[in-house]
RNA sequence: GGGCGGCUAGCUCAGUAGGUUAGAGCAACUGCUUUACACGCAGUAGGUCACAGGUUCGAGUCCUGUGCCGCCCACCA
């Protein structure tokens, strides 16, 4: 017999166990042709990362899926990685590297890339460590990395493929620019903020009528020096008759054109939009439109070029209010007014980006078609499906995608450009993964790629792609298409969709389109759980400044990592954010605390610790109650209502049934209802409380691994040298074909709820007279089906602890309440005291007046003849059925009421 | 401007073909140190299902509209 700890302590199993499953290898990756495979991809976390609340949340449920899949007889691999994260990560290097007073540029390229590296060896990846606390069942043996050697061939391969498929080009477009990690954005980097600024009311004086002005509205006048044209829709009566004249631009006397558009709004301001193509996109398509000069202002880092005159290396917000004080001296500003708009923000720098018309690299998508055919099809199921339009909805929109960065952390653009020759001749580039055999002629881009341009291959990166053979020794061809991915549904659009595109286009040969069986064929996941946000209780999002996110490896530290998980899942709700309270993941705890009590119970108890099967235990059990049929009936049922939610992601669910079986099912009444039983060491007994407390183990491990793997050892349960990740947990149908000799009957649950019903109201009746000490009372029973006296065995009397439990076919004196089974006496020698009758009468008129309720409620339907015409008969028929035994029930305390 | 989600007990959420009396956990309150567990046990109380219409014999559930709260998308300066 094992001795237990009266309280669950995590920290003195969770290393051990964990150090345990590494050192067998548990967690390896197998080609098990037998066998369905079964993979998930981590969402590679940056390299620069640290774990936090959400990462909790991801894989925890990542774990369990996988673990779940195990215990289901699947091969499963979690393969995890990190993202080299390029703003970020050069940002943090920069900054570190300026402690030592060294400047990125001035130690150049090489060198810089060099500490980046080692940083990132000594410093990076800090979160795969943290990940291990909290249990999780990676391959470590097969870590990536997105700037790792071979997974940077598969990156360069697609730009390359690309190119050559004609996707990718180059070209001077607007794109959205951070002035201060001076470099291009994608569309989808930029996040609008609604700010509040000013629209600046200008005049722009007309060159041909001298006195006569064009007013005009714009919430940017440090750009005015930049202005090329003044703008009005052709309809537009107030402006018509000047179109074609001149105004003259503020602060230069620049004779300007007044042409006319369709872009312009005639509603909004005055109707007149000063068109500044360097820096607005709308105004760069009317520039073009109308062949008007592009006049860039600004330099990179967002301040004033020459152009700028007098406000020149200016920041561009300074510059904005100097130049409108300025305006407001010579009489040009004819008002400010406060104004509410929408401004496009970097997400890395914090400040507004600046639309700047640059030299970049970008990618046409393929493939886009067949990415909605995979999702619309159900080829990849979205859970919650709601997002599927969102997805779908993204790429009916697509733009092309800016894909070089100006940054030196990253996949540096495979494209050389032949020395002291025309950059913008495509004649002169040489693009291809290795570089050109003579190097010294040619100079390579200076840019780097976008990071999401490596993430997007990852679904095939991490086996090795483009290399066959590595491929075939990963494992592609037997874990591909993955199964499921878990991540937010912030990255749908960086990461989600864009994997789709790039599976769709680089597993298989070249080919567009593509019928469906073939999207079927090179789809890279099967399904996307996307989880919620985890917010504070008062549903604000987590971030530093309100330092309202607690610190992960604490929360494990102090609940344990199994309580912490199972806390979590339970308050996740499916589709929904989280709202954190600490105090929740208490319930998490106690649920462990709760299990390890239970098997603690079993171990005081006789053992026979050679039963590792659940063949075995089933051969063990004799002499079967109604009870025993209800729990293991009750048992399949949880299994089966577990398996259904796992299948839809109801992971809350889930633990909601499992919680309810093991603490209200088991604990909570067959423990009581059977301890005599087992106290008195009865071996059926004892073998079911082995069936119930081993399936209950299997059932958990995938969501609380640890404690259910020592209880698993600490029961006798596991077989020599195994674990209990290596079992696979039987099926609902499976536990019914094992338990088939044992003739469970499905009327024993009605009857072990009539049991607890009747035990119910004696304990009430016990609470009513609290003056009588139990030991004393008698409780005597008057059962509507005397057959079922058998039913009320010791067990009740234990539960009870009343003196003794008696029988009667008569109608006795002082009735004390009316079960489903029937009147259930105290004996009269202790019932007599009469303050234990005031309280009785009050339930009784409560219970009556309830009753007279319903009793109106199903009178009334039955007496409506369009109910009793149109509603199906089975309705019908329950309500007459209600109301008459409702109407019995009155009667009969009605009778008890007088008798009292 | 377009779209999505939420609104059910004090709090967090279930409510899955419209059909008995709307559920659970937590919190609250009452009682209990009973030999697995006080990280526990046994109870009690608590809800005009956001609002207004409609369909139906019957609506938390279906339809229409409104209101809050949150999110996503969108080139009106």
């Amino acid at each position: 017999m094992s001795k237990l700890a009266k309280t669950f302590s995590p920290k003195d199993i969770e290393d051990k166990w964990y150090g345990e499953w590494l050192s067998h290898n548990c967690f390896d990756r197998v080609i098990d042709p037998a066998k369905p495979s079964f993979c998930i991809l981590i969402p590679p976390p940056n390299v620069t990362g640290v774990l936090h609340m959400g990462h909790l949340l991801n894989n925890t449920l990542q774990d369990l899926l996988i673990r779940y899949a195990r215990h289901s007889g699947k091969s499963a691999l979690w393969v995890p990685g990190t993202d080299h994260a390029g703003i970020s990560m050069q940002v943090r290097v920069e900054k570190e590297l300026a402690k030592k007073g060294v400047d990125r540029k001035a130690i150049g390229r090489e060198n810089f890339l060099e500490h980046a590296c080692r940083w990132r060896d000594e410093h990076g990846g800090i979160i795969l460590k943290q990940l291990r606390k909290l249990g999780v069942s990676c391959d470590w043996k097969n870590i990536k990395h997105t700037l790792d050697a071979e997974y940077s061939r598969g990156v360069l391969t697609a730009f390359v493929k690309l190119y050559d498929r004609g996707y990718i080009y180059r070209g001077k477009r607007m794109v959205n620019w951070c002035p201060v990690s001076l470099t291009a954005l994608s569309d989808e980097e930029v996040k609008v903020v609604q700010q509040t600024g000013k629209l600046y009311h200008v005049k722009y004086g007309i060159a041909e009528r001298p006195g006569e002005y064009i007013a005009v509205a714009t919430t940017r006048p440090e750009t005015i020096p930049g202005d090329v044209a003044i703008a009005v829709n052709p309809t537009d009566g107030r402006y018509k008759n000047l179109v074609g004249l001149h105004c003259l631009r503020p602060l230069s006397d620049t004779k300007i054109p007044i042409i006319a558009d369709e872009a312009v709004a005639k509603d909004f301001g005055t109707g007149a939009l000063k068109i500044t193509p360097a820096h607005d996109k709308v105004d760069f398509e009317i520039g073009r439109k109308h062949n008007l000069e592009i006049i860039n202002v600004l330099n990179p880092d967002g301040t004033l070029n020459e152009h700028g005159g007098e406000w020149c290396a200016m920041d561009r917000f300074d510059a904005r209010v100097a130049i409108a004080r300025k305006l407001g001296e010579i009489g040009l500003l004819i008002k400010e007014e406060e104004y509410v708009n929408n401004v496009g923000f970097s997400e890395r720098g914090n400040v507004p980006i600046e639309p700047r018309l640059s030299e970049q690299w970008f990618l046409r998508y393929p493939k886009i078609e067949e990415a909605k055919i995979a999702v619309r099809n159900g080829l990849i199921k979205f859970f919650p499906e709601r997002w599927t339009k969102i997805y779908l909805h993204w790429l009916d929109n697509i733009q092309d995608w800016c894909i070089s960065r100006q940054l030196w952390w990253g996949h540096r653009i495979p494209v050389w450009y032949r020395k002291n020759s025309d950059k913008n001749d495509s004649k002169n580039w040489h693009i291809s993964v290795d570089g050109p055999m003579d190097k010294e002629n040619w100079e390579q881009d200076e840019d780097v790629l976008d990071t999401w341009f490596s993430s997007w291959i990852w679904p095939f990166g991490v086996f090795g792609w483009p290399d066959r053979n590595k491929m075939i020794e990963n494992g592609f061809d037997y874990f591909f298409p993955t199964d499921d991915l878990v991540t937010g549904p912030d990255i749908i659009f960086f990461w989600v969709a864009r994997m789709i595109i790039a599976s769709l286009e680089f597993i298989g040969g070249e080919k567009s389109p593509l019928t469906p069986d073939e999207v079927r064929d090179r789809i890279p996941f099967k399904n996307v759980y996307f989880t919620g946000i985890i917010r504070d209780s008062l549903g604000r999002k987590m971030s530093k400044s309100l330092g309202n996110s607690p610190e992960p490896l604490y929360l494990i530290e102090k609940y344990g990592a199994d309580g912490m998980r199972l806390g979590l899942l339970m308050i996740a709700p499916y589709g929904q954010d989280v709202l954190f309270d600490e105090e929740r993941i208490l319930q998490g705890r106690n649920f462990c605390n709760k299990l390890w009590n239970a098997a603690r119970f079993r171990l005081m108890q006789q053992s026979d610790h050679s039963k590792t099967s659940l063949q075995e235990l089933v051969a063990g059990v004799n002499n079967l109650e109604s009870d025993d049929h209800a729990i293991l009936l009750q048992l399949v049922k949880c299994k089966r209502d577990i398996d259904a939610h796992m299948a839809k992601y109801e992971i809350t669910s889930a633990v909601q049934c499992i919680h309810n079986f093991f603490w209200n099912s088991y604990c909570d009444w067959y423990v009581e209802v059977s301890k005599h039983r087992v106290q008195g060491g009865e071996r059926g007994a004892l073998m079911i409380h082995d069936i119930v407390m081993r399936q209950v183990l299997l059932m958990l491990n995938p969501f609380i691994p640890f404690i259910t793997e020592e209880l698993w050892h600490a029961c006798g349960y596991a077989k020599e040298g195994s674990f209990i990740q290596c079992e696979c947990c039987e099926t609902a149908d499976d536990l019914l074909a094992i338990f088939k000799p044992l003739k469970l009957k499905e009327q024993s649950l009605l009857e072990a709820e009539q049991k607890r019903n009747f035990v119910n109201f004696c304990r009430l009746l016990l609470a009513q007279n609290k003056h009588i000490s139990k030991k004393l009372v008698k409780i005597i029973v008057n059962l509507r089906d005397k057959s079922e006296c058998k039913l009320f065995s010791e067990s009740v009397q234990k539960i009870l602890a009343v003196n003794s439990i008696e029988f009667t076919d008569r109608e006795l004196p002082l009735p004390a309440t009316i079960g489903d089974m029937g009147t259930i006496y105290m004996d009269t020698a202790s019932d007599a005291a009469a303050e234990s009758l005031q309280p009785r009468r009050d339930k009784i008129l409560k219970e009556i007046d309830e009753l007279s309720k319903l009793i109106a409620i199903n009178e009334n339907k039955l007496n409506d003849t369009n109910f009793v015409k149109k509603a199906p008969k089975n309705v019908i028929a329950g309500a007459r059925k209600l109301f008459e035994d409702n109407v019995a029930k009155r009667d009969a305390l009605e009778k008890i009421l007088a008798s009292l």
